[in-house]
DNA sequence: GTCTATAACCCGATAGAC
DNA sequence: GTCTATCGGGTTATAGAC
């Protein structure tokens, strides 16, 4: 007999408790560094009674990355699945990506400390769903280019670079900015890096309506 | 007494080794899963012995963030102070950069660990290192942008952007394209890259020459 | 589901011989 | 300078009671 429950989530809260515990302390600390110990103390309960909820540490962090990216992945299916100029969407990507990376920066970071890890055994289902949001901007990028709405550039290539430089910048520059003396203030703040990204945007993928191919 | 020895670098050779070594496994697992077992092993000697050279693990991570910070350092030094406009000048640093990264890719990687630490105990040296390679990009920026052969945009901005960029592009590109299915050849290759940098470069920092201050 | 207790392991660091 | 041997701290994972 189980246990009467509302409706389903049998027991998904404590579940996603850890999940959330987790998510900040691997983010925080790198998956070596993590101590389930630290976990479970964000929980209230003790060490092992983690792995009840979870077979091991590897797999916790799984689930973590598979959480997150999941989410990534919803927020831009929706903005590209919303209605205008495939460029108009694609922009639309740039602030749910700054928006994602305020609210959550453990994403960023752990998202970091994968690409400096390189493949590895727990790193397939990170780089699948990598893949996948991937997948969902070049769809968009290639029907632009087909129906002459975006310039002929490598779009995927343009879509790098905008999301590395957010990652760099943002967390470079807390970091850069932690010895600072006066010379350095923050080198920018969101407002204008966001006017720069789409500026790269407008220029090199033509989300503004097909322009010469030749460059400026 | 000291031993005879030719003129310098008393026993700086072992050190040397185990540093390029250090260098490695520390670029691969990050310092926490990195072992001074395999330290030593690729140097040759036993795990006590590294001990003998540095004081212990944190100093050698310390010592290799250095070696290689000041290797970069001394190389954008090099091409800033040539002959040449401040654009070119700065253009010249992107293909630095490029070489840098593809000879010594354990520079990023440990760049991103960093990153993804955000500030902590040993990160201090990293952070002066970094400030310092910034501090050379910004008085050739503000000297250009002083006798107006440069736009007036924040040029760390720019610079940090083409930073992150390669960042990004180098390590994801090889992460993606493990899953990769036949989908997702290599996302851009080196030239198609460089070609894409000096361009926004050339666009937002005007490094061809002064151009309006209005977009486009 | 959560607890206590403990087993089992790994790795950095030290002591001291050579 | 390099070695062997060992200590000691710390963390994951399991056993089993409640």
């Amino acid at each position: 007999m189980q246990p009467a429950v509302k409706t389903k989530e049998p027991q998904q809260s404590r579940r996603d408790e850890i999940l959330e515990a987790a998510e900040a302390v691997f983010a925080e600390a790198g998956y070596d560094r993590a101590r389930l110990e630290d976990v479970a103390q964000r929980v209230g309960i003790r060490r092992a009674s983690l792995l009840y909820h979870f077979r091991d540490k590897a797999s916790l962090y799984v689930a973590v990355l598979d959480s997150m990216l999941k989410d990534l992945e919803s927020r831009y299916r929706r903005v590209l699945g919303e209605d205008g100029s495939p460029g108009a969407r694609l922009e639309r990507t740039v602030d749910e990506w700054l928006d994602f990376v305020a609210e959550r920066p453990a994403l960023v970071r752990l998202m970091l400390r994968e690409l400096a890890d390189g493949v590895n055994d727990h790193s397939r289902p990170f780089a699948e769903r990598a893949m996948s949001v991937i997948s969902a901007l070049d769809d968009v990028i290639t029907a632009g280019q087909a129906e002459h709405a975006l310039r002929q550039t490598n779009g995927l290539h343009v879509m790098m670079i905008i999301g590395g430089a957010s990652t760099f910048l943002l967390l470079g520059g807390s970091l850069i900015n932690a010895s600072a003396t006066e010379r350095f203030p923050p080198i920018v703040d969101r407002a204008q890096h966001r006017e720069l990204l789409i500026a790269i945007f407008r220029k090199f993928l033509g989300t503004h309506g097909p322009r010469s191919i030749t460059d400026d």
